[in-house]
DNA sequence: CGACGGGACGC
DNA sequence: CGACGGGACGC
């Protein structure tokens, strides 16, 4: 009879993971396979469109499909109902959720261009049943309505997902401010299909017996989050202004566990599931509470399980577009929690907006219809409309853009933890020299923020490596870092702030880029380091001075290396004494003594170049070797680095000794001097 | 665990 | 090609 057990399988499944797209029961009553791949085109890549077959009369599934159209892969876990239909040459644009009706279509599966489905209603699948009762009926139209899946909501999670009943009462109190009654309800083909059947009453969310005791909560109770309260409201104040969408079983103002400070927000639990529906309906955004210059906010809470996947991305705006006009072309797909075009300081709109559904389902709608739909005025390509990043993925891209304000190129490639402690190596390096030079100045909290994500995302990735990593030299520090004392110890973040140095002030003997503004030329600026040595007649100078005069060493040695100055970053910094006509030539040169710099515990895939990379912002590289058994051409995981003056070296070890990355930690030590510990 | 270079050619 | 942030989610 039922194969519920495998439409579980591979419904049930609210993770992202992708099966095989095959939908189907045992005994092939109902089908949906990747035969209807070709459908996806319609829909765009995040969704596949399974078009009804025969056996399946009647019914449209849209399924969300993560991986794009080449692979019949998909995340089973939307069923739409059926809708009107237009053609699919006119893709989606345009189509409006009609969800005043439910018309029911067979579709075949035959003729899919002359058929397509506007969606009028949509679930969450996350148990289906088929009946089959009828499915001898020779009436295709009543067949269809007897095949309809019958959906049933998962409690944990999608507690507030919508029933249709729920969902009908919630538009109408949309439009109109008092409620009709549930006699004007539409008719509705599924809940007919669906009440005569042998289901369980528990799987008839709309109908409920009512509660035995007011004192008692229903089952599928919503517990509400209410924000946006004025302090000076306790509990005894606030129950007036829930009370009236129903019998309140629980209402807890949130207080500090430890101060016991009233932190302005409150939990609210209805005994009815239906009261909290009204409640956030009626007041969520809709009212602000004196005192408050926000509106106050009625939602789900977050214990409520229905955390993610429910907020937007969307990309290719007109820089014209407001939050208005965005939200206006959202909410045919969903009741929008929040809408906010992003905009710069200057309040230009970046283009781009979020927008959160109260629901996974009307997220994966309004992707479904509109990403790819329409390209808007102003905007460069097509409308993209996604999910937005998690938690996770968000603060990569906030690392990425730290990354990025250092100069690091490639950071995609760091993975993070590594890149996390390179950057803080680095940056001990910059600030011990700074410090030196600007003691007064101080970090912008903006930086020390990301500083301590940056700590706090790289304790995620314990394991992480180095596959790429590329910096180029930094002339902002992101933190204070404690310089790491003697050998093997990692950096680490102190809390007192250190300076923020002024853009043109690069670091060792890089040029800054761009000029300094005030008229030095380029190559004054090399020559100086960015800092006229008269500027700070401290004898903490010591150091600072001998980078100098090692540069002026460099300078004296490699004249060529002038070519070098004003060049942009991207065009790498690379070796200095390289020439540039035949750089192969010159990557064995050994610095003086006491400028060459032995590392151990390289990456098995560290090569030359991404050493070379490595160690740049401590001065300048004569050459980077990685050594490589020449039979195996695999790195044997040590190399050496020269540099053109000792003091680079020192920092260079000061810095990166002790280094982790995976398992081991880089040894970076002084390259004994040749013949030295030879046994004979 | 320790490990410290510059490696080579056939025509 | 753009990735937020305002103010909170207890016991």
């Amino acid at each position: 009879m039922m194969k519920q057990r495998e439409l579980e399988r591979w419904c049930g499944g609210r993770e992202r993971r992708h099966g095989p797209l095959k939908i189907k029961t045992e005994d092939e009553s109902c089908v949906f396979a990747d035969t209807t791949v070709a459908q996806a085109l319609m829909v765009g890549v995040n969704t596949l469109l399974c078009l009804a077959t025969e056996q399946s009369q009647g019914l449209l599934v849209l399924l969300s499909h993560s991986q794009g159209l080449s692979q019949a892969t998909c995340r089973p876990s939307l069923v739409y109902d059926i809708t009107a239909c237009h053609t699919p040459r006119e893709g989606w644009n345009g189509t409006q959720i009609d969800r005043g009706r439910h018309r029911l279509r067979t579709l075949h599966s035959n003729a899919p261009e002359t058929l397509s489905p506007t969606i009028i209603q949509r679930r969450d699948l996350v148990c289906a049943t088929i009946t089959e009762t009828e499915r001898d009926n020779t009436s295709e139209k009543r067949a269809s309505k007897q095949n309809i899946l019958r959906l049933e909501r998962k409690r944990a999670r999608d507690n507030l997902q919508l029933t249709r009943d729920e969902e009908n009462i919630h538009l109408r109190a949309k439009r109109k401010p008092s409620p009709s009654s549930p006699a004007s309800v539409p008719h509705d083909p599924l809940r007919e299909t669906s009440t005569p059947s042998a289901a369980p009453p528990e799987q008839n969310p709309g109908l409920r017996a009512p509660l035995p005791t007011a004192s008692m909560k229903e089952p599928d109770a919503i517990k509400l989050f209410i924000g946006q309260i004025p302090r000076n409201l306790e509990e005894k104040d606030l129950k007036p202004i829930f009370e009236q969408f129903g019998k309140i079983y629980e209402l807890t103002v949130i207080k500090d566990k430890y101060t016991g400070m009233h932190k302005g927000c409150a939990f609210l639990t209805y005994c009815a599931r239906e009261s909290a529906l009204k409640a956030q309906n009626a007041l969520h955004e809709q009212k602000t509470l004196p005192g408050m210059n926000r509106p106050i906010q009625v939602k789900p809470a977050d214990s409520e399980g229905r955390g993610e996947d429910r907020k937007l991305f969307v990309g290719m705006l007109g820089k014209q577009q407001t939050d208005t006009d965005v939200r206006k072309m959202f909410e045919a797909f969903g009741s929008i929690e929040e809408c906010t075009v992003l905009r710069g300081p200057d309040g230009t709109s970046k283009g781009c907006a979020f927008v959160k559904y109260q629901s996974n389902a009307e997220a994966q709608a309004a992707i479904s219809a509109l990403h790819g739909s329409r390209t808007l005025p102003g905007a460069s390509s097509s409308l993209v409309v996604k999910f937005a990043d998690t938690e996770k993925e968000r603060g990569i891209r906030r690392m990425q853009q730290v990354a990025s304000q250092l100069g690091v190129i490639s950071p995609m490639s760091l993975h993070l933890g590594a890149y996390n402690a390179y950057t803080q190596a680095v940056s001990n390096h910059l600030v011990q020299q700074q410090a030196l030079v600007a003691q007064s100045a101080y970090l912008s909290p903006v930086a020390t923020v990301a500083a301590v994500q940056m700590q706090q995302l790289a304790a995620l990735n314990p394991s992480s490596i180095i596959a790429t990593p590329i910096a180029t030299p930094i002339a902002t520090p992101i933190a204070s870092i404690t310089p790491s004392s003697g050998t093997n110890t990692p950096p680490t973040i102190a809390a007192t702030p250190v300076s923020a140095l002024p853009p043109p002030l690069a670091v060792n003997s890089y040029p800054p880029v761009p000029a300094p503004p005030n008229g030095q030329s380029a190559s004054e600026s090399l020559y100086t380091n960015g800092v006229h040595p008269y500027q700070a007649p401290s004898p903490a100078l010591d150091p600072l001075q001998q980078a100098y005069t090692g540069m002026q060493h460099y300078t004296a040695t490699y004249p060529a290396a002038y070519g070098l100055v004003g060049q942009p970053f991207p065009h790498q910094p690379a070796l200095v004494a390289q020439q540039p006509q035949q750089p192969q030539q010159l990557q064995q040169r050994e610095g003086p003594e006491g400028c060459n710099i032995f590392i151990y515990h390289l990456p098995q895939e560290f090569t030359d170049s991404e050493m070379l990379q490595m160690f740049l912002p401590f001065g300048n590289v004569i050459s980077a070797k990685v050594f490589v058994d020449r039979a195996t051409n695999q790195s044997k995981c040590f190399g050496f680095v020269s540099f053109d003056n000792p003091a680079s070296a020192q920092a260079a070890i000061q810095a990166m000794n002790g280094f982790q990355i995976g398992m081991k930690r880089l040894k970076v030590q002084l390259k004994r001097p040749k013949d030295a510990n030879r046994p004979y």
